[in-house]
RNA sequence: GGGCGAUUAGCUCAGUGGGAGAGCGCUUCCUUCACACGGAAGAAGUCGCAGGUUCAAAUCCUGCAUCGCCCA
């Protein structure tokens, strides 16, 4: 065993534990018939990703799990793998590519995806290994990913029997196009941002006058889309409008006539009541239009600029067709008015750009019948989500679900397995590619969209257990125990796959889901690596160490409240690693050479207290982590903060501070004394490493691998090593109770030496007044006082008086006394408080004049005031705590 | 417009019906043979505001304010 130094250095142990786990091959458990599995597939991070602070997090909680439940012996398995990201990582390589140069349609479709391929090879793996250096326990033998051929056959089969059942359709519909991307997006991959804006009033001829009238008032957000406007709509009940409805405008700009409509969409509060109409362009208008037998005219290209319909706008970008729309209407007297207006923007949530509404032909799933199902196993509370209350929320988008575009124009993803036949028409989906029509046998061409990234990530519970094969793993590992993630993607993603789960399977995917809290920075803002506002783990890792990383994010995760994050907390947890180095350090150097391996034994009112508070805080972290130990107690399941205080507090204020501390007298007597202490020490320090290394599992186990067990508490590794269990024997009130009146007592004494500036060597006397069992507790246990507090005499007696010139304490109910005589220099100190009094009560005095002043109350800048104010209550306290202190040592 | 969350010590946050807490920061003392990434002691809060329920409210209810997020 190699000599501890004297402070943790977790670059020097991280690699060593890393080793040691990876030559154990202890990340695979066997499948074990008859036992429940523990089972967790992790959100597969993009390839393109680097690790975040979200995953950072995240993967912390999933591991806190992980490695909680493969100790106490269930076969335990976290899935491991990435993400193909579609537009990210086309988004990577399309950017390599433009620094040569060139775009993808240069190389074509079939390079391109080649090197897409290369590049995935090249850096895919980036993320796994910072898994690893953060201690994750995945099992890295078997790494998926979405586009391996496996996995791809099972997307082609779910797309294939969805088309088969008539769940997925194809269809000319308003959807968001990302002009950047340039392809679809869903609903929910579209982010509102509230934008300051004009609505712009502006004068439509009609092209008869109605009613004496010989136009109408539109108001519009996006004025360049009248180009595609094809009639104005208004309130049936609007009176305003009543006699227009039938008649027709002429179209400023373009002068197509357009007819009014009636439409009980229409808002009549809104604006002027009466709106422009562009059903390629607006989903809603896309509805009026349909209704009325409206022509729909797309005037905008895939790169949003003006298409030919919008005539002398043509090629303009959508933003500068905007103002030369305006500018345009403006010297015609077209132009009404012009008002601020604050409206939501659609942007694209990987690129940000404006998406536009857009009318094109796109794949599409009937989520109606998918939903419903989903949402009865989370009212039958077979899925759970922690915290509740994020499953109204899941409810609310459930029940309110549209229907989900799939088609992306991407190049790199699950290409739709879709085959035309140009000779007779057909359109096949098939899992195995086509070569020839099934009808009529001519030749057929494969839809070249690909799909959404997250219809494939909606297998990933399954698809890596090896559906739609019936593997063991499935059979086993199927339905996985817990899934955590971020709330964002609760729709996008957890949704998707308790829908695909039930519907493939036939069983939920999981039955825990963990929304885990945001971690934002530190004035509370999204971190981000485009505006510089993130943090890198890596960085908090190499200054903190991976423990110190995890405990600091452990201790900021509760369910409320969103993480603003700050280093404070790792500093902290940094540190917390050093204290358990060193009390260990502290244990096994005092073990000498011939320490045998023993059970502990409860010996003393401390041994009994320690042993009691270990199986308290046992039972404090079980009902943390395992969700059945919570609901069991009644408490909300996966309070990740409240383990990590629990652990912080008792090795730290308990263990160290009182139990260490006390054992040092026992470990210098020697003998029996001494081999009891010694057991002891290490007894607790075992079970409180067992209970720290799902949070702290490099230090854990570098320092357990160092103690001298008994033969059954050995293991392999910590790692593997046996969860705590059946502590509770050890549960004692009474000696918890008598352990706090005695640490009450010590930090009383410990007060009056501090506050009579009693030199920390001197040895004093305390007479403590007590009776009955308080008594006798004291009495009994007096060199706890001795030895905490450095009383070299104690007398305790119901009856006592207290003593002249001593200072006076309440503790516990009893009443203490510590002689100040002969301990300090009495006349000293009395002259040093009584200079100091006077002087607070002349400084006291000067104020109390200066407040009553009427002329300084009014004159004076109420700053000043109100400091002197401040300041003079600051010194009242102060001359009466003096005062006492000169009392008791003038007595 | 609807919903959810937050508002507690200088800062970051725990605490959910009966004694206001932690970490950091601050003050004083201590380099004692585990640890100065440490030890001991201490100062510091009318628990956002206003009502209500209760013997008792930071905690439950209602309203309001401010901030944040989601949905439309």
């Amino acid at each position: 065993m190699s000599e501890m130094p004297k402070a943790y250095d977790p670059k020097a142990v991280e690699p060593r534990v890393l080793e040691r786990w990876f030559e154990g091959e202890y990340f695979k458990q066997p499948i074990v018939e008859g036992k429940r599995p523990f089972t967790i597939a992790i959100p597969p991070p993009n390839v393109t990703g680097s690790l975040h602070m979200g995953h950072a997090l995240n993967n912390t909680i999933q591991d806190v799990l992980i490695r909680r439940s493969r100790m106490t012996g269930k076969p335990t398995r976290w899935i491991l793998g990435t993400d193909h990201a579609g537009i990210a990582t086309q988004n990577k390589v399309e950017q390599k590519l433009a620094k040569e140069g060139l775009s993808r349609y240069d190389v074509g479709r079939e390079r391109f995806v080649e090197l897409c391929w290369e590049w995935r090879a090249e850096h895919g793996s980036t993320i796994i290994s910072q898994l690893k250096a953060m201690g994750c326990s995945c099992d890295y033998s078997d790494e998926h990913f979405t586009m391996d051929p496996d996995y791809q056959r099972a997307v082609r089969r779910v797309f294939v029997d969805l088309f088969n059942e008539g769940l997925i359709y194809r269809g000319k519909r308003i959807i968001n196009w990302c002009p950047r991307c340039a392809t679809a997006l869903s609903d929910i991959e579209v982010e509102h941002e509230e934008l300051d804006s004009h609505l712009w009033h502006i004068k439509y001829p009609l092209k008869e006058p109605v009613a004496g009238r010989d136009h109408v008032v539109v108001a519009t957000t996006r004025p360049e889309t009248m180009l595609g406007d094809t009639c104005v709509a208004v309130h049936p009940d609007d009176d305003r409008y009543r006699d227009l409805v039938g008649a027709t405008v002429v179209l400023p700009l373009l002068g197509r006539e357009i007819p009014i409509v009636a439409d009980s969409y229409v808002d009549p509060s809104f604006g002027t009541g009466a709106v422009k109409v562009t059903p390629a362009h607006d989903p809603n208008d896309f509805e009026i239009a349909e209704r009325h037998g409206c022509e729909k005219i797309n005037v905008l290209t895939a790169d949003a600029r003006i298409t030919e319909a919008g005539g002398p706008y043509a090629g303009l970008d959508r933003f500068e067709a905007r103002r030369r729309v305006v500018a345009d209407l403006e010297p015609q007297g077209l132009l009404v008015r012009v008002d601020d207006h604050v409206h939501s923007v659609g942007h694209c949530y990987r690129c940000h750009t404006v998406v536009e509404p857009w009318l094109s032909d796109q794949w599409f799933v009937d989520m109606k019948p998918l939903a419903e199902p989903a949402i009865a196993v989370v009212r039958e509370g077979r899925v759970r989500f922690s915290p509740e209350r994020w499953a109204n929320v899941y409810y609310h988008w459930m029940e309110n679900i549209r229907d989900w575009c799939i088609s992306r124009q991407l190049w790199w993803g699950h290409q739709i397995p879709v085959f035309y036949c140009d000779a007779c028409g057909e359109m096949t989906a098939s899992v195995e590619d086509l070569i020839e029509c099934p009808k009529c046998g001519g030749p057929v061409r494969q839809d070249p969209d690909v799909l959404d990234t997250w219809f494939s990530s909606a297998l990933w519970p399954f698809a890596t257990l090896g559906w739609p094969e019936d593997t063991p793993e499935l059979a086993y590992f199927y339905p996985t125990t817990v899934l955590s993630t971020a709330r964002d993607i609760l729709f996008l993603w957890v949704a998707r796959m308790i829908m695909q789960g039930l519907k493939f399977v036939g069983d939920i995917p999981f039955s825990e889901v963990i929304i885990h809290p945001t971690v934002f920075n530190a004035e509370g803002k999204r971190m981000s690596k485009s505006l510089g506002t993130g943090v890198d783990p890596l960085d908090l890792m190499d200054s903190y160490g991976a423990d110190g990383m995890r405990f600091g994010l452990m201790l900021q995760t509760t369910g409320n409240q969103d993480i603003r994050f700050s280093e404070e907390k790792l500093l902290a947890s940094r540190n917390f690693a050093n204290k358990i180095w060193n009390a260990s350090r502290f244990v096994l150097m005092n073990l000498g050479e011939g320490y045998e391996p023993g059970p502990p034994a409860a010996e003393t009112v401390a041994d009994r207290w320690i042993l009691s508070r270990l199986a308290a805080l046992q039972e404090a972290v079980d009902r943390g982590l395992d969700a059945d130990a919570a609901r069991e107690a009644g408490e909300e399941p996966f309070q990740f903060g409240e383990v990590a205080r629990a652990l912080y507090d008792f090795f730290w204020s308990e263990f160290c501070d009182w139990y260490i501390e006390l054992s040092k007298p026992r470990l210098a007597a020697g003998g029996e004394a001494a081999r009891a202490a010694q057991r002891n020490l290490v007894f607790v320090l075992d079970k409180a490493l067992r209970l720290l290394h799902p949070m702290m599992p490099f230090i854990t186990e570098d320092i357990w691998s160092r103690l001298p067990l008994p033969e059954a508490d050995a293991a392999p590794a910590l790692m593997v090593a046996a969860w705590p269990t059946g502590l509770d024997r050890f549960r004692d009130e009474e000696a918890e109770t008598s352990m706090r009146i005695l640490q009450e007592l010590v930090t009383e004494v410990r007060a009056i030496r501090a506050r009579y500036a009693i030199p920390p060597k001197a040895r004093i006397e305390a007479i403590v007044r007590a009776s009955g069992a308080d008594a006798m507790l004291v009495e009994s246990q007096r060199h706890y006082l001795h030895d905490l507090a450095g009383v070299e005499r104690l007398t305790v007696d119901a009856g006592a008086a207290r003593p002249p010139h001593a200072a006076v304490a309440v503790a516990a109910g009893m009443e203490v006394f510590v002689p100040l005589e002969g301990v300090v220099d009495l006349a000293a100190e009395r002259d040093r408080v009584a200079r100091e009094l006077a002087k607070a009560e002349a400084e006291l005095d000067r104020l109390t004049k200066k407040l009553t002043n009427e002329n300084f109350l009014a004159k004076a800048d109420p700053q000043v005031v109100e400091k002197d104010r401040a300041r003079a209550a600051e010194l009242a306290h102060s001359v009466g705590r003096l005062a006492e202190q000169l009392a008791a040592l003038a007595d």
